[in-house]
DNA sequence: TTACAAAACTAATGATATTAGTTATAATGC
DNA sequence: GCATTATAACTAATATCATTAGTTTTGTAA
């Protein structure tokens, strides 16, 4: 007996094959036999696998503002950054398929996405607020921190390193350096 | 009258293709078209698709250790680094397919390209050995450098920011951040 | 229970990668 | 120059995809 396919189901199926089976593996085919139905049935949900690959990345996206979000939470200053950058990184690693998903977003137009973004990105804006930025330093600040996350989540894909000296370590060194170096300039 | 087609000659399509119209339309019947060839032919240069992706992304990788150690050349210290990050993030923002090329490099077992990895790294770490660090502190060091490269490009590529703030700006501001940071943390 | 909408299905088309087997071309040895 | 051989092209075939069209089934609402 198959669960009811709805467009959720899909998405929630689609996030278990790339997670598990890499992002190349999200073929309509391989979600339809995950489902038990014919692939062309997958059309009454989605409109084609790049449809659901841009919802995929919007969930993805959603999970990352949740993260966040609860990460932040009760926190404030370098901590509330630090454990913003770390949530991000964590969550990219242990849901690969996702990080995928987010990158191949090629649309760079999709105004939902661009929505998802701006609301993760309005959440570091908020812990800012107390260090009363200009606008323009403000957004290298969120440039800087974006950096970060995205370039280590990338370096703990491609994995190789020395793991006598965990990555975590050297994340928790950038952020710490970045943050206050990015606080400090402000108050000379 | 066409070019002698070889594995070289296959790599120059493959780069312009990815560049110039997304790595997603690398495929071998785009490749055979453009050298007036069917399909079946690429199969007495290259083994595969796969194997064409992995020898376009060691190809990348060449580019890329060329072009950081121009970049490094009679440079030293925090001048060379910053060199070092920026040369690597305009490559890969004037070589988008090449981008692309390098982050789906999947198999991490590959020899070769982790060979030439470890070269690129080398130089960074020839700029550090006058800062005389703990094998411990230069790692976390390359680390950080690695991921504002690897993460500023993945924000340039996505773009969709602010013009009036310029993104080499934010890049020069994290890399000076950091790597005056990371020295300061010695001089302690 | 009938009418309608939603969602499944089959069948077909056109890309694509890949393999097997064949032919043409180029290089090499005499 | 010619025969041999290796290289690289070709055609033909198969399997996997996404996608569309048209049909049937299923479920819901009147």
């Amino acid at each position: 007996m198959r669960e009811k396919v709805t467009r959720q189901a899909i998405l929630q199926i689609s996030e278990k094959i790339v997670n598990q089976e890499g992002y190349e593996a999200l073929t309509l085919a391989r979600v339809a036999k995950a489902l038990e139905i014919k692939t062309p049935s997958l059309y009454n949900h989605i409109s084609s696998l790049n449809d659901l690959r841009k919802a995929l990345a919007l969930h993805a996206l959603k999970q990352l503002y949740h993260e966040i979000m609860t990460a932040a939470v009760g926190k404030s200053g370098e901590e509330a950054l630090k454990a913003i950058g770390f949530a991000y990184i964590h969550l990219m690693k242990d849901n690969p398929g996702l990080y995928s998903a987010t990158l191949s977003a090629l649309d760079p137009q999709d105004t939902e996405i661009n929505q998802m973004s701006s609301d993760t990105i309005a959440i570091i804006l908020r812990v800012l607020e107390p260090y009363h930025l200009s606008e323009e330093k403000a957004i290298h600040f969120v440039r800087g921190l974006r950096a970060l996350s995205y370039g280590f989540s990338t370096l703990e894909r491609q994995g190789g390193f020395n793991i006598d000296v965990p990555l975590n370590e050297s994340i928790s060194i950038a952020f710490d350096i970045f943050i206050k170096g990015m606080i400090a300039t402000l108050k000379k």
